[in-house]
DNA sequence: TAGAGTCCTCTACATCTGTAGAGGAGGCTG
DNA sequence: CAGCCTCCTCTACAGATGTAGAGGACTCTA
């Protein structure tokens, strides 16, 4: 579908160039699309915004099924896994900071992790899960935050290789405790 | 000094429109100088934002002093202190994300933080210094980045209060445990 | 096959943006 | 005082950008 075509394109000059990047004729150009296509699709620079967040947030969608004797195994998996979609996940940290000045994006990135990882920490027995749940959301957060972007060349092993996996099961079982 | 009110003015900008809210002609405005002056002390684009960027790291250059019978309370302070210049955090968060594909800036970011905290990991007796103090410090980075852009309203308690720092120390205290 | 409706491409235009340079005001040096 | 230098303001201009609408190609229905 065309419209997929072009937030795709969307999320990717995001991801490369950042916001500043995302102009109607960029995206037409890297979509290889005629000119004035993103602009038929998407009127106002707002309405092309918000049609690539939407996608984001719908290729996120699908819940995070994890197995329970692996906790955190599946959990440093899952975050491997957006660090070797870099392009998605940097699009979508630009999409955050974005909302911040543009409050509507809220309303499309509902973030679902946020009550999964609650009732993680209700029954692992955390006293006070609501509070453990958004501690261990920012700690995966950061953690994902900090090897996509921070700390330059020291960001830790390559995503995608057992290694990564493995540091990441490290923090994650560090955080899971009690 | 016009350099610093220029640069002042760009970070500003930056926190409160976005990178692609920071043009010539918006720092002169906002900075309340005619037309052209930001152009006069920044040439290009590229001078603008590298001048940006070197003030906020010279703005955040001072060590981090803690009271070693207090860390995480102190610790605490400091990342409330942060949600508190909002304005400052933010244009970080978009400096960073802006050296994903703009290298040179990440010369100019030292995160000097990052060896504070293998060396607070060393002494606190973890083993393997070097991957506690990463991983302590990505906590701080998710902490502080789901409180000022992530979460949306249940984004904890506001900035600058004791319940704030309360809460903030509590998350700071689970971190630090070897 | 005619007509209606949809989807797409092209062109237009006012405005904004990056970048450059001319030239003036004011101070410092001799 | 004359000359020079630095700092600043103003104006210019090519190119990019947001947004709009005219009209063509194509598809579906009767």
């Amino acid at each position: 579908m065309r419209r997929d075509l072009i937030t795709d394109a969307a999320i990717a000059l995001v991801a490369e160039h950042g916001m500043r990047g995302l102009t109607h004729r960029a995206v037409d150009r890297r979509a290889g699309l005629p000119e004035g296509s993103t602009s038929a699709y998407f009127r106002t620079r707002k309405a092309l915004i918000e049609g690539f967040v939407a996608r984001l947030a719908e290729q996120e969608q699908q819940e995070i099924v994890l197995d329970p004797t692996d906790l955190a195994g599946g959990i440093a998996r899952t975050i491997d896994g957006w660090l070797v979609e870099r392009n998605r996940t940097l699009a979508r940290y630009a999409a955050m900071l974005e909302a911040t000045h543009h409050p509507e994006l809220k309303t499309i990135m509902v973030h679902s992790p946020r009550e999964q990882a609650t009732a993680l920490a209700e029954a692992l027995g955390h006293e006070d899960p609501e509070r453990a749940g958004a501690h261990f959301t920012a700690f995966i957060e950061g953690l994902l935050f900090y090897r996509l972007v921070g700390g330059g060349s020291t960001a830790g092993p390559a995503p995608g290789t057992e290694e990564s996996v493995r540091d990441l099961k490290n923090a994650v079982e560090k955080a899971l405790r009690p």
